[in-house]
DNA sequence: CGCAAGACTGTAACCGGTTACATTTTGTAA
DNA sequence: TTACAAAATGTAACCGGTTACAGTCTTGCG
């Protein structure tokens, strides 16, 4: 392998002018980056990044802490995290807890293991254990936590839920239930607050026993579905905290001989791919998935670089996508 | 921060001794190494892993380079990378490459600048650019390059599109169309090549104006469809290359009033989550996607010992998941 | 021409681990 | 007790960059 030193010799500098000539070319006179950069190529060099990081005690690469890779909706916000690391030279490394604490822990110190520089997490339990949580550079991405001194990119949760809620109470429906998330997410908090309000605002009394549980699974929500909707007093409606979910109670409610949407209304939340290719195809709330992992990723290195944050809370548009999933309520 | 001197200090021992009581531990007695843990705890050292990986020269990383992480198929190859990854404390960087080669070499070029040890990739280009091939530990899985210097984990393509065809078949279809993938996929090609050989054993003759171009998305399985069912002579059933490419055709061939099974089948490959959650839930092929991220996690591991794979070619099995997309040939 | 300021370059220390080799300690057998 | 091998430990070099600081070379101006 060739080092600096080799380069040096080659162009007959010194290892400073070398590392200058690479690393702030400014620095060095037109005549000697020249030689050098022929330096370079004659002999093939590559800066070892290794000693590069170890040098620098950078390690120019983050983390991202996510429960499931393969759920739809985090893999964009991945995609976007990647493509905005990609831009400057970031890498970024993929922590997948499945919901595992001492995993996410575990990722957590390689922060101050200095293996990567900071975090993005796209779930929101704080604090991390074991780790001094002041001296990890730490952003918050789609499930915002309930603290305003981490930088948090999120949507207007309560409000997204309350204009899908909304969208059914225009269309007549009094009866709508709920397949929530686990309730140790702030989205599924957000997300009732907002659907609560709704149906406040428009008279309409909560229901409790229309709000079953779910986790973001399409297997709960089938089994939702199954309960509510062999309730005595059956919904009109039902929204989902997720398309997955959405599907699942798509697919039970039909084979349970129901007709969507003409004997039930069924929404989800997130709009991924596949809701567009549903039978019928959902009625959902789009959220820009890659927007939230570039805007985090954004404000990360801004962090990095020992800037503060603009906002502690920066919040992206969702829009409301009405497809033929949802419609009028039976009467 | 403590580094392993102040450790040492406390200890009352000297660094190398540090050193081996926390990497080699049975280099060193009993005592020594209690006391060793006793200032570790005390001073809450964390070695760090930049230094540490700067000595060894190992940065127990390796990347993989996937063409679209939000691919649900792939995301689930890369869950089990991540998993067989984590047992043994190796880091797995992310590279998305969107099929696009310079982010391919650059991601490739990593290993050289020893930013990883070696390579996954999950889609099957060489060589790489401007990256000397035989210093690169590489695997390739699930879309295997057609040379067998690349130790690849596969699924036995033709024989998996023999297997469905044949299904198909047996169901009495003689005009089976297929939406393939790009021509440059060595996927395309092996699984055409199951097809045209299923085709053949029953003396049913290949009808090139049946195969219908894709790329993998869903949007291109709507377009095969609205082609593929404005024939003069329509299929009967269509055989897709994925299961995004079938959930497209679904949806458009329903569009355009066609009843799956009734009219056609629609057929797919990977048994991806939502297959089964299509109307109708469909037939396709399952592959063991996590197994083949952590087999090839577990090649790669050996080749980084310097060991060499068992076999250049390991193939994982296929299932033949038969739900109610398919049907009898319309007579 | 002399001199100061600024531009450029070189020397060598430094980052924090690992490990080859030397040295000391321990254990065992004669 | 001595002799010697094996085990345990210590010393210091080393990995390959970066950069503080010092030294040298230009340049501009009185």
């Amino acid at each position: 392998m060739t080092t600096i030193r080799d380069v040096s010799k080659v162009a007959g500098v010194s290892v400073a002018t070398v590392s200058r000539a690479m690393t702030r070319p400014e620095k060095v006179s037109e005549k000697t980056r020249k030689k050098v950069l022929a330096a370079v190529a004659e002999t093939n060099y590559k800066p070892d990044v290794l000693a590069r990081n170890f040098t620098t005690r950078k390690s120019r690469t983050i983390v991202v802490l996510v429960p499931d890779i393969s759920n739809p909706f985090f893999s964009r916000v991945i995609r976007g995290i990647e493509h905005a690391a990609q831009r400057v030279g970031y890498s970024v490394l993929l922590g997948d807890t499945r919901g595992d604490p001492a995993i996410e822990d575990s990722y957590a110190s390689m922060v101050e293991a200095r293996l990567a520089d900071g975090i993005i997490q796209l779930n929101g339990r704080l604090p991390f254990d074991g780790v001094e949580e002041k001296t990890v550079p730490l952003v918050n991405a789609c499930d915002c936590v309930e603290r305003d001194d981490i930088p948090t990119i999120a949507l207007e949760n309560a409000k997204a839920a309350k204009a899908m809620t909304q969208h059914l109470l225009s269309l007549g429906h009094k009866r709508i239930a709920v397949v929530k998330g686990p309730n140790t997410s702030s989205l599924t908090k957000e997300r009732l607050r907002g659907y609560a309000e709704a149906l406040a605002d428009a008279g309409v009394e909560l229901d409790n026993s229309l709000i079953a549980g779910g986790d973001f699974s399409a297997a709960s929500g089938g089994s939702a579905a199954t309960h509510l909707l062999s309730l005595q007093q059956k919904p009109t409606a039902i929204f989902c905290f997720n398309d997955e979910m959405a599907m699942g109670v798509l697919h039970y409610a039909k084979q349970l001989g129901f007709s969507v949407p003409d004997d039930v209304s069924v929404v989800g939340f997130d709009d991924i791919q596949f809701a567009q290719y549903c039978d019928p195809p959902l009625t959902t709330i789009r959220q820009p998935a890659e927007n939230f992992g570039s805007k985090a990723m954004t404000i990360l290195l801004g962090m990095l670089q020992g800037e503060e944050p603009a906002a502690m809370r920066q919040y992206l548009p969702y829009e409301v996508v009405i497809r033929q999933s949802s419609g009028p309520a039976k009467t």
